[in-house]
DNA sequence: TTGAAAGCGCTAACAC
DNA sequence: GTGTTAGCGCTTTCAA
């Protein structure tokens, strides 16, 4: 006997209503009932779809999601996990993730892992218990080892980079721009303007991503005939319990370490623009000027900030809307039985933005230009028009100058 | 005949193992399994309990989820509803959330409302559907009316400020800092150094919080003996459909106004560090510079970044791991049927935290300094300490350098 | 101190 | 075309 019955349905002034007292006012049977509601009117007599309808709006009946997804084992949850929500590119991200999965009647659970693979088991683990088959990784760590063992309990992935090794994996879709390539770029675009000297400024290079673009960096070295110095790659080793320090903290340390070398570099490659904001926080601590004494390049194009920063920060830009309106469909398809077989990836193609943070390198000496800083200067600039990118990216990289993609919907 | 059963437990080798496996290992009947895993112990003989738990470990059994939520109505997750994911501060604000509620079991569905009442009744609406009976507002429009109906529902908010008003409004609590203090606080900064015309930066002030900064805006004017010129408060439409150009856009937009009057403030007054930022540019744009053209106090002191930001920003601080602390607990204890009777609310105490941004009106005349804009400069600073704001807020503001708090976990 | 039994609201196989 | 029926896995009375 139910004293505290649940009662999650659609509730008129108390009382709580059931497929069965649709059923009971339409004078069908709940499989009728169940049937129109959930589209299955192959062969149903019209008069009875609408007199279903009928009762339903008289009752104001609301399924029972809790018993639904019950009954079904089906959630229409997929998880989100990513890396930082300190910073705004996850912002980005989990929006149109949200945005994407909504059409299609789903939502979104946000998880935050810090980068903690403990945190991301967790979740993990959590999300299967309630019921959630998909889950979207923001950064991949280099392993899926430790979600394996949740393959079995039907769990699905798909990455935001290219994950796909892995045999025990769960990941049977992902989706990255080209790292290698994007670095390739950013690199290409400080030789071309005469650096020699180039740092590379990260944290934990422990995903995927950050991976490829270490690879990129040292490619794009090579192919200028630079010879590779590992003095100039500065991986800062994350000590934040809880993301308050993230990129930009580490961005600055960062900085401060490799603009204090002797023979220091006259250019600054960082992993995220979070990075390069700190950058230029550790640049100004030492007394150098972006660009004038250092020049710095960042990633992600973070919207507004990277604009409005000062210098306005030249970057490397993902095409986030397409991207994760990819992941989500190929992760609700899946879910959805739609799709089977091989995993299926997207490789998107990465912009440089050229702003006012790289500049050629001063011809004064290296470590002698110090000045003391004074107040701080601005740009002027007014360079921004609306563009979409929200459709499908071209097929080679591009560089715009400054631009910003319109605001998609 | 189920031929596709729900299959959410615990699963070993694909075989899905329910309570009543475990109570035929054991022995006992699926109700003293229950019991055993609900901690009704109470006159339990300890060597019953023990076989059962052993069955579970033997087992590997792991309660399905689903089948206890639709049983008993009951969900342990939470809605955090944010007016913009594109904000860092949110970010902050959802981890501490979500570190809040994991430690009492319950997770959060994140929620981006993009300040739209439409969204926030959906969002509402689905939660609602998918058991969801409580939800944290982490800015509340001026009126709760568009969520009384669910009152009926069982849902039950927590927000952000002090929205206990409305009568039908499901607000069983809240949480704040005194916006029209924090706002005294910052307009006295800017009396105190000279300034005079003060402009007061915003996007469409429809939320608690942000009438209340207005409000102390005008009372701390008034109390230094200014006269309130309305044509100083600029007052943002937002044109964003997703968000992309939110606070630093504006800020940017609501600089050039402002400064481009013929008798243009001295300083800003934004409604939060984005708008700052935005201001930043916005300055930079006609030729000022920030603290000698113009002074900049900004709202939030986004971690990082508004020490990184060139100037430093000079902003006020919100103490968010307490304040949301507060706001979960609440909340949750509200779920769980702890607490009962009046809404409770904290009033939480916010800081000034003075970097650079601000400085004393320049005393050239007033349009007539502009220059032309060169490259950017940068301050050096060191003014950084570790310091725990996590646990009580004193009772009075405070006022401090540049510093910033401690991470604490 | 434990067990038996009923049923939450829905779905789907199968009968008619 | 539509109805009958048998549960999904769990909780909770109430009886023993």
């Amino acid at each position: 006997m139910n004293r505290e019955p649940a009662r999650t349905g659609g509730v008129v002034d108390g009382a709580k209503v059931s497929l069965h007292d649709v059923a009971a006012r339409a004078g069908v049977s709940p499989s009728t009932v169940s049937n129109v509601l959930n589209g299955r009117l192959g062969r149903m007599r019209p008069s009875t779809r609408d007199r279903v309808r009928q009762a339903v709006r008289d009752l104001g009946y609301v399924p029972n999601q809790l018993a639904r997804q019950f009954r079904t084992g089906q959630v229409r949850t997929i998880g989100l996990i990513v890396p930082s929500v300190a910073n705004p590119f996850w912002g980005l991200v989990a929006r149109r993730v949200e945005q994407a999965a909504s059409e299609r009647g789903y939502q979104v659970l946000l998880c935050n892992s810090e980068r903690d693979p403990g945190r991301e088991a967790r979740y993990a683990e959590t999300l299967l218990d309630s019921g959630v088959r998909g889950l979207i990784f923001g950064s991949s760590p280099l392993s899926f080892d430790h979600l394996a063992t949740f393959r079995s309990r039907g769990l699905q992935i798909v990455a935001f980079d290219r994950s796909l090794a892995g045999a025990g994996a769960p990941v049977v879709g992902s989706v990255e721009i080209d790292n290698v390539l994007a670095a390739r770029l950013a690199i290409s675009h400080l030789t071309g303007l005469g650096h020699r000297r180039i740092g590379f400024l990260s944290g934990p290079i422990r995903t995927v991503s950050r991976r490829a673009r270490l690879a990129g960096y040292q490619e794009a070295l090579a192919a200028a005939g630079i010879e590779h110095d590992p003095a100039l790659v500065w991986e800062g080793t994350s000590v934040a319990t809880f993301g308050d320090a993230d990129g930009a903290e580490l961005g600055r340390t960062g900085a401060h370490h490799l603009l204090s070398m002797p023979d220091r570099p006259s250019a600054l490659f960082t992993i995220n623009d979070m990075y390069a904001l700190g950058a230029y926080a550790g640049a100004g601590d030492l007394g150098l000027r972006v660009p004038d004494d250092v020049s710095v390049l960042g990633f992600d194009d973070l919207p507004v900030l990277a604009e409005v920063a000062m210098p306005p920060l030249t970057t490397v830009r993902q095409p986030v809307p397409s991207m994760m309106r990819f992941a989500t469909s190929q992760l609700i398809g899946r879910l959805e039985g739609e799709m089977t077989g091989e995993p299926r990836h997207l490789t998107a193609t990465p912009e440089l933005v050229v702003r006012q943070s790289t500049a050629p390198p001063s011809p004064a000496g290296r470590t002698e230009n110090r000045r003391e800083p004074s107040r701080g200067e601005r740009q002027n600039r007014a360079d921004r028009t609306g563009r979409d990118d929200t459709t499908r990216a071209p097929s080679i990289p591009r560089v715009v100058r400054g631009r910003r993609p319109g605001r998609g919907v």
